[in-house]
RNA sequence: CGCGGGGUAGAGCAGUCAGGUAGCUCGUCGGGCUCAUAACCCGGAGGUCGUAGGUUCAAAUCCUACCCCCGCAA
Protein backbone atom coordinates (compact mmCIF):
# COMPACT_ATOMS: atom_id res chain seq x y z
CA UNK A 1 0.00 0.00 0.00
CA UNK A 2 0.73 3.29 -0.79
CA UNK A 3 1.29 5.33 2.82
CA UNK A 4 2.43 8.31 3.96
CA UNK A 5 3.43 7.67 8.16
CA UNK A 6 3.30 10.87 10.09
CA UNK A 7 4.36 10.26 13.53
CA UNK A 8 7.19 12.26 16.13
CA UNK A 9 8.13 10.55 18.91
CA UNK A 10 9.57 7.05 19.96
CA UNK A 11 6.64 5.08 20.22
CA UNK A 12 5.94 5.54 16.52
CA UNK A 13 9.28 4.03 15.78
CA UNK A 14 8.37 0.29 15.77
CA UNK A 15 5.30 1.09 14.16
CA UNK A 16 7.21 2.63 11.43
CA UNK A 17 9.82 0.19 11.03
CA UNK A 18 6.65 -2.55 10.57
CA UNK A 19 4.97 -1.05 7.66
CA UNK A 20 8.58 -0.79 6.20
CA UNK A 21 8.88 -4.32 7.05
CA UNK A 22 5.20 -5.24 5.51
CA UNK A 23 6.00 -4.43 2.00
CA UNK A 24 4.15 -1.31 2.18
CA UNK A 25 5.45 1.92 0.52
CA UNK A 26 6.12 4.84 2.72
CA UNK A 27 5.98 8.10 0.62
CA UNK A 28 7.23 10.46 2.92
CA UNK A 29 7.24 10.88 6.51
CA UNK A 30 5.63 13.64 8.17
CA UNK A 31 6.92 14.99 11.49
CA UNK A 32 7.45 17.52 13.99
CA UNK A 33 9.99 20.27 13.66
CA UNK A 34 13.06 20.12 15.45
CA UNK A 35 12.87 21.68 18.97
CA UNK A 36 14.79 23.27 20.82
CA UNK A 37 15.28 20.87 23.91
CA UNK A 38 17.16 19.95 26.68
CA UNK A 39 20.09 21.58 28.55
CA UNK A 40 21.20 24.94 26.25
CA UNK A 41 18.29 24.66 24.56
CA UNK A 42 20.04 23.04 21.63
CA UNK A 43 17.74 22.00 18.68
CA UNK A 44 16.97 18.10 18.66
CA UNK A 45 15.08 16.12 15.87
CA UNK A 46 12.17 13.81 16.79
CA UNK A 47 12.89 10.14 17.00
CA UNK A 48 11.21 9.39 14.45
CA UNK A 49 12.70 11.71 11.62
CA UNK A 50 16.00 10.21 12.93
CA UNK A 51 15.11 6.64 11.73
CA UNK A 52 13.18 8.47 8.57
CA UNK A 53 16.24 9.74 7.83
CA UNK A 54 18.14 6.46 7.80
CA UNK A 55 16.24 5.13 6.36
CA UNK A 56 16.38 7.25 3.45
CA UNK A 57 13.12 8.49 3.42
CA UNK A 58 11.71 11.66 2.56
CA UNK A 59 10.52 14.03 5.55
CA UNK A 60 8.39 16.81 6.00
CA UNK A 61 8.17 19.42 8.97
CA UNK A 62 5.27 21.41 8.73
CA UNK A 63 5.65 24.73 10.70
CA UNK A 64 1.85 25.12 10.87
CA UNK A 65 -0.57 22.64 10.69
CA UNK A 66 -2.17 24.15 7.65
CA UNK A 67 1.06 22.77 5.57
CA UNK A 68 -0.31 19.29 6.18
CA UNK A 69 -2.69 19.07 3.42
CA UNK A 70 -0.50 20.04 1.08
CA UNK A 71 2.14 17.83 1.79
CA UNK A 72 -0.34 14.89 1.73
CA UNK A 73 -1.74 16.24 -1.68
CA UNK A 74 1.65 16.22 -2.65
CA UNK A 75 2.76 12.66 -1.69
CA UNK A 76 -0.69 11.03 -3.02
CA UNK A 77 -0.59 8.01 -0.30
CA UNK A 78 -3.88 5.78 -0.80
CA UNK A 79 -3.66 6.35 3.30
CA UNK A 80 -2.19 8.43 5.59
CA UNK A 81 -1.02 6.87 9.14
CA UNK A 82 -0.66 8.49 12.30
CA UNK A 83 1.07 7.11 15.24
CA UNK A 84 2.19 9.72 18.43
CA UNK A 85 2.25 12.79 16.29
CA UNK A 86 1.59 15.65 18.55
CA UNK A 87 -0.67 17.39 15.15
CA UNK A 88 -3.84 18.19 15.45
CA UNK A 89 -5.12 17.93 11.42
CA UNK A 90 -7.39 19.60 9.33
CA UNK A 91 -10.33 18.56 7.73
CA UNK A 92 -8.38 19.29 4.58
CA UNK A 93 -6.11 17.22 5.58
CA UNK A 94 -7.78 14.09 6.88
CA UNK A 95 -9.46 14.38 3.18
CA UNK A 96 -6.16 14.49 1.50
CA UNK A 97 -5.09 10.54 0.74
CA UNK A 98 -7.75 8.78 -0.96
CA UNK A 99 -8.74 6.23 1.89
CA UNK A 100 -8.17 8.78 4.97
CA UNK A 101 -6.63 8.50 7.74
CA UNK A 102 -6.35 6.21 10.65
CA UNK A 103 -4.39 6.53 13.90
CA UNK A 104 -2.63 4.16 17.02
CA UNK A 105 -3.71 5.30 19.89
CA UNK A 106 -2.17 3.49 23.23
CA UNK A 107 -5.47 3.19 25.36
CA UNK A 108 -8.61 0.87 24.42
CA UNK A 109 -10.77 3.87 23.70
CA UNK A 110 -12.97 5.63 24.34
CA UNK A 111 -10.87 5.04 27.73
CA UNK A 112 -7.84 7.63 27.94
CA UNK A 113 -8.42 9.66 24.81
CA UNK A 114 -5.71 12.27 24.81
CA UNK A 115 -2.10 12.79 25.00
CA UNK A 116 -0.95 10.92 27.62
CA UNK A 117 -3.08 7.63 27.95
CA UNK A 118 0.01 5.37 29.31
CA UNK A 119 0.80 8.14 31.99
CA UNK A 120 -2.56 8.25 33.58
CA UNK A 121 -3.54 4.40 33.22
CA UNK A 122 -0.84 3.64 35.24
CA UNK A 123 -1.88 6.21 37.63
CA UNK A 124 -5.03 5.29 38.05
CA UNK A 125 -3.57 1.22 38.90
CA UNK A 126 -5.51 -0.54 36.47
CA UNK A 127 -4.09 -3.82 35.61
CA UNK A 128 -5.31 -4.39 31.73
CA UNK A 129 -5.16 -1.79 29.36
CA UNK A 130 -4.18 -1.90 25.17
CA UNK A 131 -4.23 -0.58 21.61
CA UNK A 132 -6.31 0.56 19.64
CA UNK A 133 -6.42 1.93 15.69
CA UNK A 134 -9.05 3.70 14.62
CA UNK A 135 -10.34 6.07 11.69
CA UNK A 136 -8.83 9.86 12.68
CA UNK A 137 -12.15 12.51 12.82
CA UNK A 138 -11.78 15.87 13.85
CA UNK A 139 -12.48 15.54 17.25
CA UNK A 140 -9.36 13.94 18.90
CA UNK A 141 -9.26 10.64 19.57
CA UNK A 142 -12.80 9.98 18.81
CA UNK A 143 -13.15 8.03 15.16
CA UNK A 144 -14.48 5.14 14.77
CA UNK A 145 -12.61 1.99 15.96
CA UNK A 146 -11.29 -0.77 13.52
CA UNK A 147 -8.91 -3.00 15.50
CA UNK A 148 -8.56 -3.46 19.25
CA UNK A 149 -6.11 -5.67 21.49
CA UNK A 150 -5.53 -5.85 25.41
CA UNK A 151 -2.23 -5.42 27.25
CA UNK A 152 -1.83 -6.77 30.70
CA UNK A 153 -0.09 -4.23 32.82
CA UNK A 154 2.22 -6.46 35.51
CA UNK A 155 3.02 -4.67 38.87
CA UNK A 156 6.62 -3.77 38.20
CA UNK A 157 5.95 -2.38 34.56
CA UNK A 158 6.42 1.63 34.53
CA UNK A 159 5.63 3.98 32.09
CA UNK A 160 8.89 3.06 30.24
CA UNK A 161 8.31 -0.88 30.04
CA UNK A 162 4.63 -0.40 29.25
CA UNK A 163 4.84 2.14 26.79
CA UNK A 164 7.50 -0.40 24.96
CA UNK A 165 4.90 -3.42 25.20
CA UNK A 166 2.70 -1.04 23.79
CA UNK A 167 4.47 -0.09 20.90
CA UNK A 168 5.38 -3.37 19.66
CA UNK A 169 1.80 -4.67 20.54
CA UNK A 170 0.62 -1.53 18.88
CA UNK A 171 2.93 -2.44 15.62
CA UNK A 172 1.29 -5.36 15.10
CA UNK A 173 -1.88 -4.37 15.21
CA UNK A 174 -1.04 -2.01 12.71
CA UNK A 175 0.02 -4.09 10.30
CA UNK A 176 -3.05 -5.99 10.54
CA UNK A 177 -5.32 -3.54 10.38
CA UNK A 178 -3.69 -2.66 6.72
CA UNK A 179 -4.58 -5.87 5.84
CA UNK A 180 -7.67 -5.93 6.88
CA UNK A 181 -7.93 -2.28 5.00
CA UNK A 182 -6.58 -3.77 1.55
CA UNK A 183 -8.82 -6.75 1.83
CA UNK A 184 -12.03 -4.69 2.24
CA UNK A 185 -13.04 -6.35 5.41
CA UNK A 186 -11.70 -3.45 8.36
CA UNK A 187 -14.50 -3.70 10.43
CA UNK A 188 -15.66 0.06 11.66
CA UNK A 189 -17.41 0.63 14.85
CA UNK A 190 -18.46 4.45 16.23
CA UNK A 191 -17.07 4.29 20.34
CA UNK A 192 -19.36 4.45 23.08
CA UNK A 193 -18.69 7.94 23.56
CA UNK A 194 -20.51 8.48 27.00
CA UNK A 195 -17.40 6.34 28.53
CA UNK A 196 -14.91 7.97 27.41
CA UNK A 197 -12.22 9.23 29.96
CA UNK A 198 -9.59 11.64 29.29
CA UNK A 199 -5.88 11.56 29.83
CA UNK A 200 -4.50 14.94 29.01
CA UNK A 201 -0.47 16.20 28.47
CA UNK A 202 0.76 16.37 32.26
CA UNK A 203 2.16 19.61 33.68
CA UNK A 204 4.47 19.90 36.05
CA UNK A 205 1.53 19.87 39.00
CA UNK A 206 1.07 16.59 37.74
CA UNK A 207 4.49 15.01 38.89
CA UNK A 208 4.47 16.04 42.64
CA UNK A 209 4.06 13.44 44.83
CA UNK A 210 1.57 13.20 47.67
CA UNK A 211 2.53 11.08 50.47
CA UNK A 212 -1.16 11.37 52.18
CA UNK A 213 -2.20 9.18 49.77
CA UNK A 214 -2.57 5.62 50.19
CA UNK A 215 1.08 3.97 49.67
CA UNK A 216 -0.60 2.14 46.63
CA UNK A 217 -1.68 5.37 45.48
CA UNK A 218 1.80 6.82 45.58
CA UNK A 219 3.64 3.74 43.80
CA UNK A 220 1.18 3.85 41.13
CA UNK A 221 1.87 7.33 40.37
CA UNK A 222 5.58 7.31 41.04
CA UNK A 223 5.25 4.11 38.07
CA UNK A 224 3.17 6.16 36.14
CA UNK A 225 5.66 9.18 35.29
CA UNK A 226 9.39 7.20 34.84
CA UNK A 227 11.24 7.13 33.26
CA UNK A 228 10.12 10.44 32.32
CA UNK A 229 9.47 12.54 33.46
CA UNK A 230 9.49 11.34 36.80
CA UNK A 231 7.37 12.16 40.11
CA UNK A 232 9.13 14.54 42.73
CA UNK A 233 9.16 15.15 46.07
CA UNK A 234 10.90 17.41 48.57
CA UNK A 235 12.83 15.58 50.85
CA UNK A 236 15.90 16.35 53.38
CA UNK A 237 15.23 20.44 51.75
CA UNK A 238 15.96 19.53 48.21
CA UNK A 239 13.58 18.71 45.34
CA UNK A 240 13.95 14.86 44.46
CA UNK A 241 12.88 12.49 41.72
CA UNK A 242 11.53 9.35 42.81
CA UNK A 243 12.44 6.39 39.93
CA UNK A 244 11.30 3.44 41.55
CA UNK A 245 9.34 2.74 44.67
CA UNK A 246 7.14 -0.33 45.89
CA UNK A 247 4.92 -0.43 49.05
CA UNK A 248 6.50 -1.08 52.38
CA UNK A 249 4.96 -2.11 55.89
CA UNK A 250 2.51 -0.07 58.32
CA UNK A 251 3.33 3.61 58.89
CA UNK A 252 2.99 3.14 62.54
CA UNK A 253 0.75 6.16 62.74
CA UNK A 254 3.46 8.63 61.48
CA UNK A 255 2.58 12.12 59.75
CA UNK A 256 3.04 11.68 55.95
CA UNK A 257 5.72 12.21 54.32
CA UNK A 258 8.18 11.44 57.38
CA UNK A 259 11.15 9.09 56.87
CA UNK A 260 10.97 6.20 58.65
CA UNK A 261 14.38 5.28 57.80
CA UNK A 262 16.22 2.53 55.92
CA UNK A 263 15.22 -0.74 54.65
CA UNK A 264 17.84 -3.28 52.36
CA UNK A 265 18.57 -0.01 49.82
CA UNK A 266 15.28 1.80 50.19
CA UNK A 267 14.56 4.83 52.27
CA UNK A 268 10.95 3.97 53.94
CA UNK A 269 8.53 7.21 53.87
CA UNK A 270 5.06 7.42 55.77
CA UNK A 271 1.80 7.75 53.56
CA UNK A 272 -1.53 8.77 54.30
CA UNK A 273 -2.17 5.32 54.30
CA UNK A 274 1.09 2.81 54.89
CA UNK A 275 4.35 3.42 53.73
CA UNK A 276 6.47 2.98 50.65
CA UNK A 277 10.09 2.19 50.33
CA UNK A 278 11.87 4.55 47.91
CA UNK A 279 14.16 2.36 45.52
CA UNK A 280 15.37 4.88 43.48
CA UNK A 281 15.73 8.60 43.79
CA UNK A 282 17.60 11.24 42.52
CA UNK A 283 18.33 14.95 44.20
CA UNK A 284 18.17 17.82 42.22
CA UNK A 285 21.29 18.34 40.17
CA UNK A 286 23.02 15.07 41.19
CA UNK A 287 22.87 11.59 39.82
CA UNK A 288 20.03 8.83 40.46
CA UNK A 289 20.99 6.69 43.64
CA UNK A 290 19.65 4.21 45.97
CA UNK A 291 17.15 5.12 48.43
CA UNK A 292 19.79 3.95 51.12
CA UNK A 293 22.34 5.98 49.56
CA UNK A 294 20.25 9.13 49.47
CA UNK A 295 20.02 8.76 53.44
CA UNK A 296 23.67 8.07 54.33
CA UNK A 297 24.48 11.46 52.06
CA UNK A 298 21.76 14.12 52.20
CA UNK A 299 19.74 13.32 55.13
CA UNK A 300 22.69 12.64 57.46
CA UNK A 301 24.02 16.18 56.39
CA UNK A 302 21.04 17.48 57.12
CA UNK A 303 20.67 16.25 60.40
CA UNK A 304 23.83 17.60 61.71
CA UNK A 305 23.23 21.03 60.22
CA UNK A 306 19.84 21.10 62.04
CA UNK A 307 21.47 20.44 64.97
C1' C B 1 25.46 32.46 24.62
C1' G B 2 17.81 30.41 28.62
C1' C B 3 18.40 29.67 34.61
C1' G B 4 20.96 26.69 38.09
C1' G B 5 23.53 22.48 41.00
C1' G B 6 27.72 19.15 41.00
C1' G B 7 32.78 16.02 40.19
C1' U B 8 36.74 14.52 47.56
C1' A B 9 38.09 6.13 49.52
C1' G B 10 33.63 0.85 46.65
C1' A B 11 28.47 4.20 47.49
C1' G B 12 26.33 8.89 49.15
C1' C B 13 28.04 13.46 51.20
C1' A B 14 30.87 17.50 54.53
C1' G B 15 35.30 20.37 54.22
C1' U B 16 36.33 25.47 49.70
C1' C B 17 33.85 31.86 51.66
C1' A B 18 38.47 33.46 56.16
C1' G B 19 45.04 28.33 52.17
C1' G B 20 48.38 24.90 57.02
C1' U B 21 47.41 16.79 59.95
C1' A B 22 41.74 13.79 54.62
C1' G B 23 36.41 14.01 57.81
C1' C B 24 30.91 12.00 58.22
C1' U B 25 27.01 8.23 57.20
C1' C B 26 27.38 3.45 54.90
C1' G B 27 29.84 -0.68 52.59
C1' U B 28 34.07 -3.95 53.05
C1' C B 29 37.84 -6.91 56.03
C1' G B 30 39.30 -8.69 61.06
C1' G B 31 38.00 -9.20 66.23
C1' G B 32 34.33 -8.95 70.32
C1' C B 33 29.24 -9.38 72.41
C1' U B 34 24.85 -12.54 71.67
C1' C B 35 20.64 -18.35 71.47
C1' A B 36 20.97 -15.29 67.13
C1' U B 37 21.18 -10.99 63.76
C1' A B 38 20.80 -6.82 58.58
C1' A B 39 21.45 -4.83 65.88
C1' C B 40 25.57 -3.17 69.25
C1' C B 41 31.10 -2.49 70.67
C1' C B 42 36.51 -2.39 69.13
C1' G B 43 40.08 -2.27 65.29
C1' G B 44 42.03 -2.27 59.99
C1' A B 45 42.46 -1.56 54.76
C1' G B 46 41.08 1.75 51.06
C1' G B 47 41.69 8.69 48.40
C1' U B 48 46.44 11.13 41.68
C1' C B 49 40.47 15.74 46.16
C1' G B 50 37.69 15.67 37.45
C1' U B 51 42.17 17.41 33.99
C1' A B 52 46.10 20.98 32.77
C1' G B 53 48.52 25.30 33.99
C1' G B 54 49.28 29.61 37.48
C1' U B 55 49.93 32.23 42.51
C1' U B 56 52.25 30.74 47.30
C1' C B 57 57.03 28.64 52.10
C1' A B 58 52.43 25.74 51.65
C1' A B 59 46.47 24.56 47.41
C1' A B 60 40.69 19.95 47.95
C1' U B 61 40.63 25.35 49.31
C1' C B 62 42.75 31.27 45.59
C1' C B 63 43.29 32.51 39.79
C1' U B 64 42.82 30.79 34.41
C1' A B 65 41.44 27.27 30.73
C1' C B 66 39.33 22.65 29.56
C1' C B 67 36.60 17.76 30.25
C1' C B 68 32.46 15.19 32.36
C1' C B 69 27.51 14.55 35.19
C1' C B 70 22.73 16.46 36.54
C1' G B 71 17.95 19.56 38.03
C1' C B 72 14.64 23.58 36.09
C1' A B 73 12.62 25.96 31.98
C1' A B 74 11.19 25.22 26.86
Amino acid sequence: MKLAFLGTSAFAVPSLLALLEAGHRVLGIVTQPDRPCGRGARLAAPEVKTIALERGLPVHQPGHRAEVADILAALEPELGVVVACGIIFDRRALAAPRLGMINLHASLLPLYRGAAPINWCLRDGRDVTGVTTMHVSPKLDSGDIILQRKVPIGPADDAGSLGEKLARVGASLLGETLAAIEGGRAPRVPQRAAEATYAPALTRSDEALDFSQAARAVVNHVRALSPRPGAYARLGGCDVKVWAAHPAGASGGAQPGTVLGTACDSLLIACGTGSVALDSVQPAGGRSMSGKAFSNGYLAQTRVDRR
